[in-house]
DNA sequence: ATAGCATTGTTGCAATTGCAACATTTTACA
DNA sequence: TGTAAAATGTTGCAATTGCAACAATGCTAT
């Protein structure tokens, strides 16, 4: 997977920092980031250490919505983070940098070739989050829990050409992936394991259908 | 809304297209393009006329996923497009350019300016379109009928500061974005309608609670 | 090693939903 | 303008689902 700064060379990367007039914050462990950083068409980067967007329902049930690590991006135009529900917290000691995101749509330095791999980069990142959530999408519009199952099955075998899916995350994590209640997803995936469909083994899930 | 040849110039556009080896087709109305152009990493522009992305499921029923016109873009990272249930089909006699996705990454060209501004505009088209999808998301993810139509209310009267919703397509195509079923969204719109929470006047909604 | 927390599994039940079937209205266009 | 196609409205019913409540298991940090 592609990242942010990859292609340019340490000197470049600080002279590009300059010209995007980017700022630089250093948060604790466990601190949420946005009451500091005010949000305005912003691109977020974290430089060191680790970060998660959190979803708060008013239940208070919370939700990972995105892990972000060393290098992985974040912002006002790309992550749903202007609902009042969302907040992006630092696990642990976090430097981001921040640059306004228009800056980079405006910048004049057209000649400089780090400023040109910096765009590329950002477009390959790009395209690879549409793809997921183009993914997604095809996924959650299922209408039935075994549908958006059999969907998600399908696409992560044939991803990897084999009847084996090993999860990526929780049971937990996959029905919040899903949109669906763990429970009533608890109680189809048993239903396609008495039907024949799956076996469960932990994380892996062995598809007895032909279909990748 | 920005258009993909935004701010470079008939003879810079050419330019363009010669240098990231762009080719042209041009399909009748009424024509399957997929079935022209093998897809692999390409990126397509609608030059002339209009075009649909049809969804066909299993049943036989027909969903437009993504509606083209002039200068709109589609491509393999960016539509779905892979799966076999997707068509792009013409409404009009129809020209496109059709892209190598490569050539756009692993163009060498970056002194030119227009080829910046072509990145650029990419850039642009790429954050509103995740912007979309972010969107679609927060609303489909939405538990029960009635919580995906407020919300999607809710983000529709936000962006225009009005207690007015004007819905921007039929109610049908309203039950495919929110992928529920047509007629259970008009129950529910009518129990919204009979406990007071909404209007519905033709396409117009008025929301009778505070929220704009 | 173990206390405490997160994850997983199960089940009953009420609420929501999809689907079929049909009537009615609106729209498109020849 | 007339007509076919598309969109909208309605309702019964069965199937699916969310939710609550709980037990059991697994994981992690001290």
């Amino acid at each position: 997977m592609i990242k942010i700064f990859d292609n340019i060379s340490a000197q470049n990367k600080a002279k590009l920092l300059r010209i995007l007039k980017a700022q630089n914050f250093t948060f604790k462990k466990d601190t949420s980031i946005l009451s500091t950083v005010k949000l305005e068409q912003i691109l977020g980067i974290i430089t060191k250490g680790y970060a998660e967007i959190i979803r708060t329902d008013h239940n208070g049930n919370r939700t990972i919505i995105e892990e972000l690590e060393e290098e992985d991006i974040f912002g006002t135009e790309i992550s749903s983070l202007k609902n009042k529900e969302y907040d992006l917290v630092t696990l642990e000691d976090t430097e981001i940098i921040v640059i306004d995101y228009n800056n980079i749509l405006n910048c004049e330095e057209n000649n400089k070739s780090f400023y040109n791999t910096f765009t590329k980069n950002l477009l390959q990142i790009f395209t690879t989050k549409i793809k997921d959530k183009n993914e997604r999408l095809e996924i959650i519009t299922k209408k039935t829990i075994r549908n958006k199952l059999l969907e998600y099955f399908s696409i992560m075998s044939k991803k990897h050409g084999s009847k084996y899916v090993y999860l990526p995350f929780t049971f937990t994590a996959l029905a919040d992936y899903l949109a669906i209640d763990r429970t009533a997803m608890a109680r189809e995936l048993k239903n396609l394991k008495d039907e024949g469909f799956i076996e469960v083994k932990g994380k892996r899930i062995t598809l007895l259908y032909q279909d990748y």
